[in-house]
DNA sequence: GAAGTTTTGTTGACGCGTCAACCAACATGG
DNA sequence: CCATGTTGGTTGACGCGTCAACAAAACTTC
C-alpha cells in the first residue's frame, strides 16, 4: 500500500479551476438555451447529431456513441423527444431489433432556431475569452486525456 | 442583426474535445468513488467543503457559495445527506433562519476512506497525464473564463 | 440447427438538479 | 411601528441520468 500522493497546490488549483469552469459554463449555455429556444443541452446535441447526417436519422445506438451516452440515457432521452415532436422513431428492417431515430421537421425548425444563439454564447463566455494558442492547448490536453480514458492502462507503465 | 460567426475547425474540436472530456471524467470519477465508498460526486465535494474548516460546519448558504451550487440544490443535498447520517443539520442562535450544516463522525470516516482513492483516480486519469505546463495552461485558461463569467461584461467591448 | 453469447433497446426505481412558489426572519426607512 | 424589501432556507413538480433487470433479435460455434 503505497503513500497517498495528494495533489499540490498547483494541482489542486488547476483541477478546481477546471471543474468549476465546467460547471458554471454548462449552466450559463443550458439556461440561455432553455431561455431562447425551449430546448435543454441534451436535446441540442441530439439534434446536432441528427442533422449533421445527410439523411437526419441514426440507429439508437449509434447515438449513443456519438454522443458517449449509456444507451439506457439514449433511449430515455429520445422518448422524451419523441412526446415534443423533436424527433420520431421508425423501426429498422435490416436489424428488427433496431430503432432509427430520425429529425423531425419540427427539429430540424427548433435547432436553426437554437443554433446561432448557442453558438454565440459559446463564442461569448468560451472561445473569445482566450487566445488562439490556449484554445489549442486546452483542446490538445483534452485530447490526451480522452486518449488515455479509452485506453486503461496505467500511468507509467514501464514498456517492459 | 449581425451574421453568425460559426466555430473553425479548431476552435470546434478544442470545444468538443473540452465537453467530452469533462463528461468521461466526471463519470469515472462518480463511478470510482460509488464504488468504493458508496458516496457520490457531490458527496464527496460537500465533505471536502466542511472538512476544509476547523470547525466542520458551514451555513447552508456559505456551503452553496463554496460550491457554486444554487440554494435549492444545497437544501436537497444536504437533506439526503442528513438521512444517511454523513451529516446534520444545527439550528442556528444568531439568525434564526439559518442553518449550519455539521460533519458527522460517519460523515468524517467516510470521506477519509473515500480520498486516497479518488485522489489516485483524478492523478491516474487527469493530472498526471498532462505535463505541469499543460496542467498550468489549462488552470490559466479555466481561470480566465471563469472571470468573465462572473464579469457579464461582454467581449471586446471598448473602453469608452 | 440447437445452445449459448453478444448486441440492441426498453423499463422502473431511485438519486440528482432546476425552477418557481413559498415562508419566516432580518433590515430599512418613512 | 408599520410597510417594504431582502435574505436564508424549504418544498413539490418535473426533467435528467444511472443502474440493474429484462426481452428479443442476431451472431457463433459445435
Amino acid at each position: 500500500m503505497a503513500e497517498v500522493r495528494w495533489l499540490t497546490e498547483r494541482e489542486e488549483r488547476a483541477w478546481r479551476a477546471l471543474q468549476f469552469m465546467q460547471m458554471r459554463l454548462e449552466a450559463a449555455l443550458a439556461r440561455q438555451l432553455a431561455a431562447e429556444s425551449g430546448l435543454s443541452y441534451p436535446d441540442y446535441l441530439v439534434l446536432v447529431a441528427l442533422t449533421d447526417r445527410p439523411d437526419g436519422r441514426l440507429r439508437l445506438y449509434e447515438l449513443a456513441g456519438v454522443l458517449g451516452w449509456e444507451k439506457s440515457r439514449a433511449s430515455h432521452h429520445v422518448g422524451r423527444m419523441v412526446k415534443r415532436g423533436l424527433v420520431a422513431k421508425e423501426t429498422c428492417d435490416d436489424d428488427r431489433r433496431g430503432a432509427y431515430v430520425v429529425v423531425t421537421e419540427r427539429g430540424r425548425r427548433a435547432i436553426e432556431a437554437a443554433a446561432p444563439g448557442h453558438v454565440a454564447a459559446v463564442r461569448r463566455l468560451f472561445v473569445d475569452r482566450l487566445t488562439p494558442e490556449q484554445l489549442d492547448a486546452v483542446g490538445e490536453a483534452a485530447e490526451i486525456v480522452l486518449a488515455a480514458l479509452d485506453d486503461p492502462t496505467p500511468t507509467g507503465t514501464p514498456a517492459r
